[in-house]
DNA sequence: ACCTGAACACCGTTCAAGT
DNA sequence: ACCTGAACACCGTTCAAGT
């Protein structure tokens, strides 16, 4: 899979599998996933879009070299040195921002797990939760249920993000308070817990809530030793 | 949106939403999610492609609705009367049965949160958490917390299902082998982890994990009371 | 009110032909 | 080795026309 260094000089702008998923991570930053089609992406490129086959095996391929890319670069960013607790939220952290920053890539860590972007994510948690000192036995369970959260909150954020695009609301808050109301509106007999927290709903914070769950989850982990 | 019982005697085989759906349903199971067509739909009910729009929006509504159908199916199963923690463990497995039963609605519960779908599974899930004692202030965390992970174990199940449909693979097995053979090869410096639980990876079992993660979470919203 | 099915505007992907 | 761009086999969706 490697490819060689070419032998002769090439035109600076002549495409490349890296300059291809460029292009296409800035068409999906930009417009969304509905936006990424080989046609646009070979007009941005100024080329035929049969061109983009020479290096990429299929649009599920680019898409997923497109996501492995945002991860990597989030785990570039991770200081290594840091007490395991604190770098366990800190890999969290850096994958529910870049999904809150490019929200196709939560949709799909969704769709394609087992990708050098979510080993590099699963590695780190579980290196983590070894030197944190949890038992051999329950490190796989746990560092499999952090994960899986993560992938979960992403795969939602995505979802919100697209449902924001979609109709014109431009800020959270006004679709947080949509489902709030919506929640409110609901039979008081049949979902007395919706009701409940409707108004938490509406005021609530979705990185805060997320990193909350990250401490529940890791409070379990130390409680289960 | 509540339609009206027809005044005249309609044919027994006449189309309606929940026939559409039914047979939309039917096709996801058999064939994946790729196979859904509305020309493949309307082929099935042997009617023109046109004429499921005066029943259904579009594609998203359809698949929407075939999820609710399906998750509604799984809620209905749950005994109400029982301990609040065995009832989590309950919806939680029943969705995650579902999932494993029809893994396309794996992927459309990460695509469309807060649908009747979904909430009905998180009220179940919050109102337990209410039952069992945990403070005002945690309820809602706890329960988003449960939910996005039973979300992302089933985005992650749906993709298995996927890529055993793909290659051919017939059995669970043969996938985590291959992952665990993969995650084998990885560089010993770059992820020692993985490598060490490569082992685990092969021989375990999906639906065992999954329940011993709720545990997990479940034990770190005790901890935290 | 409900259904038909051709037509429209797209897709991803292939491939003979070029350089 | 790499690129071009027309062509193919599909899609979801619309809509004039039927009953």
């Amino acid at each position: 899979m490697k490819t060689e260094p070419p032998r002769t000089e090439r035109r600076a702008d002549a495409l490349s599998k890296q300059r291809i998923v460029e292009a296409a991570i800035e068409i999906l930053d930009a417009d969304g996933e509905t936006a990424l089609t080989f046609r646009a992406l070979a007009a941005r490129l100024a080329t035929g879009s049969g061109a983009i086959y020479w290096h990429v095996a299929d649009k599920g391929e680019l898409l997923a070299a497109a996501t492995d890319e945002i991860v990597a670069r989030v785990m570039t960013g991770i200081v290594p040195e840091v007490e395991p607790r604190a770098a366990i939220r800190a890999i969290a952290l850096g994958v529910f921002d870049a999904i809150d920053a490019h929200p196709w890539v939560g949709a799909q860590l969704t769709r394609e797990p087992w990708r050098p972007a979510l080993l590099l994510v699963f590695e780190g948690i579980g290196g983590r939760l070894q030197t944190l000192g949890v038992p051999e036995r329950a490190q796989f369970d746990a560092a499999s249920t952090l994960l899986s959260y993560v992938i979960g909150v992403g795969g939602q954020n995505a979802a919100h993000a697209r449902m924001a695009r979609d109709e014109e609301r431009t800020d959270r808050s006004a679709f947080l308070g949509e489902v709030a109301d919506r929640w409110s509106a609901l039979s008081a007999s049949g979902y007395p817990f919706l009701r409940h927290v409707a108004a938490q709903m509406r005021d609530h914070d979705d990185r805060e809530q997320f990193l909350a769950g990250v401490d529940l989850i890791m409070a379990g982990i130390a409680a289960i030793q």
